[in-house]
DNA sequence: CAGTAG
DNA sequence: GGGCCTTACTG
DNA sequence: GCCC
């Protein structure tokens, strides 16, 4: 509270509502009543909407993210009282884009009507999104890289600055709240904003990384050995991996051959190649491996649903560009290349982190104007803080004490994006639509913004009761994943995105092979998974490499 | 089943 | 020298 | 290519 205080924020010990400016939530046990009771109405839908009621998180993330923009209009993360961002901002997402609608939908129905599902005839009214419609501008700022206008309407704005430039000169401005030993019903909600945001002091954006071009170089040479056939190359790909992992996590420049080798991931080889770029700025080896089919086997493998050796494959057969694959009557392609090949330079173009969150805050009201009770999250490294993302993860699931479950909520969902114009593109469907565990691939833009972008996006549906591995799942990152599992299987469990089992019995020659499934031991928080493992538990932003 | 994706 | 994650969907 |  000082905080705000000092930059320039005012107390005031009656609620006016010509003087307030914004209403600030601040503990947990806060419901709309009380807020009400404060500002001297009888209910919170009596307080002018112009106010905003938001939680501590707002200010707190402002002030972790510094300066950007469309972070303050990223829709509802900050809402305290959702209901009253629902009745402020009717659907402008009704329109656009009537043909892309029209096909999917089509697409949509003959898929289902193959496997079987019936989808429901989809007429129905409007959707109610609630995002303020200045989501979208802000994105379109920010991505023409004007400093955008949410500023001028904002009261708070030099505050925010001010406080985002203090954040730089103290590490930790977090001087209020935070137990989470504290259960209560807005533990989750407070607990998800402070993972989201990167004020972490190992990896990540906060001051760059100061080994950011050995970083560059290493990811050049990954690219280019991914390319190559065989699987011998592909464990080199997976050790790169690790490498720049462990580069990206490390807070301090690399100076020596010893201070390289130090790191988890990195032996002789990878050491000898960081000191090459560090001497000479480049790498000998990326050159030489840039051979024409290397380049052209990596253009291939950018298209969905293309890996190393199909993109080998057409090579052989003669093929050097996308226009090629469509020309070439030897070449058939399958639905979803197709779609990776249409949408090319949009899904290998990764988006600004404000974007994904703003799709997901269109999303997230639809999804809940379906089920209230649903538990809707974007996981991915939109969760781990990311500041830009390659795809949209969803989380969908259902708490099922009260007798309901989530079945059959994504066939609606999906029926009323596809409506609203943000799902555009179908790539794999689930099996069946009434399973409670399922997983969907596709693509969405934002709608009502000129010249947006496709950006592919996954929705997955999980059990309550495994809410906790699949959490730990989607976030990721890959090689954390990977990592994370490999030790649990050593341990003689197995981690999949159901939770972790005890008492697996592996095939001696092929360990993959499962002879025994065993039984879930942890599957419902994070927490209790990695302390089987006996991990320290890590936030989303800490993620990266794990090893051991 | 191999291939692909996450 | 042997291992390097795991599961689901596609055709 | 790294690690046990």
């Amino acid at each position: 509270m000082t905080l705000l205080l000092r930059h320039g924020a005012s107390l005031v010990p009656v609620f006016d509502p010509n003087v307030v400016t914004h209403i600030i939530i601040s503990g947990r046990d806060c419901g709309s009543g009380k807020v009400a009771d404060k500002a001297g109405y009888k209910k919170m839908s009596d307080v002018p909407l112009s106010i905003p009621t938001l939680t501590w998180d707002w200010i707190a993330d402002g002030i972790s993210f510094g300066k950007m923009p469309e972070h303050w209009d990223a829709g509802g993360k900050y809402i305290a009282f959702p209901e009253r961002s629902q009745r402020n901002s009717k659907s402008d997402a009704s329109v656009s884009n009537a043909n892309a609608r029209s096909t999917i939908a089509k697409k949509v129905q003959t898929n289902l009507e193959r496997r079987k599902y019936r989808w429901a005839n989809t007429s129905k009214a409007t959707v109610v999104s609630g995002t303020p419609p200045i989501v979208p501008e802000a994105i379109s700022g920010a991505e023409s890289g004007v400093s955008v206008q949410c500023d001028k309407d904002d009261p708070l704005a030099e505050f925010y600055e001010a406080a985002a430039a203090e954040h730089f000169e103290r590490v930790s401005a977090r001087e209020s709240d935070d137990d989470d030993s504290d259960p209560g019903p807005s533990k989750n909600a407070k607990k998800f904003a402070a993972q989201f945001t990167c004020d972490n002091p190992h990896p990540g954006p906060v001051g760059g990384c100061p080994n950011q071009d050995i970083v560059d170089q290493l990811s050049t040479l990954l690219d280019l050995v991914k390319c190559q056939p065989g699987p011998e190359p592909r464990q080199r790909a997976y050790t790169y991996s690790r490498a720049i992992s462990s580069l990206r996590a490390h807070p301090k420049r690399i100076k020596s051959f010893e201070d390289a080798k130090r790191l988890p991931g990195v032996g002789e080889r990878t050491a000898s190649k960081i000191m090459e770029i560090i001497q000479t700025g480049g790498l000998e080896r990326i050159k030489h491996e840039n051979s024409e089919s290397v380049q052209v086997v990596k253009l291939f493998q950018g298209i969905y649903g293309v890996g190393q050796n199909t993109a080998q494959m057409w090579y052989n057969n003669g093929c050097r560009t996308l226009e090629d694959l469509k020309t070439n009557p030897r070449i058939v392609l399958s639905d979803a290349q197709k779609v990776g090949i249409q949408f090319y330079d949009d899904i290998n173009d990764r988006m600004p982190r404000a974007e994904a969150g703003a799709l997901f805050e269109l999303i997230k009201p639809i999804a809940l104007s379906i089920d209230p009770a649903l538990f809707v999250e974007i996981m991915g490294s939109y969760r781990r803080g990311k500041a830009d993302c390659g795809d949209i993860d969803i989380l969908i699931s259902r708490d099922p004490s009260d007798g309901r479950t989530h079945e059959g909520i994504l066939q609606e969902l999906l029926e009323r994006l596809v409506q609203a114009g943000i799902v555009t593109e179908h790539l794999a469907l689930p099996g069946d639509f009434e399973d409670l565990e399922n997983c969907y691939r596709g693509l969405c833009r934002l709608p009502n913004v000129a010249g947006s972008k496709r950006r592919r996006i996954d929705f997955l549906t999980v059990p309550w009761k495994n809410k906790g591995g699949a959490l730990l799942y989607y976030t990721g990152d890959d090689i954390f994943n990977r990592s994370m599992r490999y030790k649990a299987s050593t341990m003689g469990f197995s981690l999949n995105q159901r939770g972790l089992s005890a008492g697996v019995v592996r095939d001696p020659s092929r360990r993959s092979i499962k002879l025994n499934k065993g039984n879930i031991v942890a599957s419902e928080t994070e927490e209790e998974i990695f302390k089987m493992l006996n991990i320290k538990y890590r936030p989303p932003h800490e993620r990266v490499t794990h090893f051991k």
